[in-house]
DNA sequence: AGATCGATATCGATTATCGATATTATAAAA
DNA sequence: TTTTATAATATCGATAATCGATATCGATCT
């Protein structure tokens, strides 16, 4: 573990904020898009957040069906709209400091 | 916990980088630096990182006599100059990412 | 019904973090 | 010289987060 893998840990986190605000996504779906971006999570850790951001009102869930398979699908909500602006703020935060460097 | 203080958890240990990088620091500064900025880190995580970065080549430490106390003083190695500049790059892309929302 | 498939949830083991306490080294005070 | 104080680093047990394997659930196909 090195700073890069450990900042890239919590980026993770942000990023379900950052896609539910692009669009309505479920778990699998979720799990295949960070992969593809080299963000490697465990479903463990994944799903316990989703319930997570749902509990704390960053994320509205309804359950649908598609093709017969019931899928969650996780939605940004104000309070999740809010949030991701504040992520947003501290990363620009983050990298004007770094700029200056 | 929510995904703007867990991505900040993160960014700590980036910083430890980062400070290096401008000028060599200690134990107690770094953690009082780190708090101004808002970033609580306790000493049963900060110690163990500055040791497993020195460890992995990422910081050179240097034990200096300071008005008869002894300070370990943390400066950036050419590994860690070059980590940091991953990060940096890693910065910009998700800078660029978020920017575009 | 039984098997399979796509998706979500759970569980035990491992690892990381917290925060209180201990240790070390020096200097100043008595 | 022995205490006492102080600044800094290191350690340790408890708690929390993460991983990854496995379980479960519901719908469809044969």
């Amino acid at each position: 573990m090195n700073p890069l893998s450990r900042f890239k840990k919590g980026a993770i986190i942000a990023h379900i904020i950052y896609y539910a605000r692009k669009e309505p996504f479920y778990g699998v779906w979720l799990k295949e898009e960070l992969a593809r971006h080299d963000y490697k999570i465990s479903d463990g850790t994944l799903y316990p957040w989703l319930a997570r951001l749902t509990n704390s009102g960053y994320l509205a869930m309804e359950e649908k069906n598609v093709e017969g398979k019931i899928r969650k699908y996780y939605s940004i909500t104000d309070a999740g709209e809010d949030h991701f602006h504040k992520i947003k703020r501290y990363l620009e935060e983050l990298y004007k400091e770094y700029m200056e460097q």
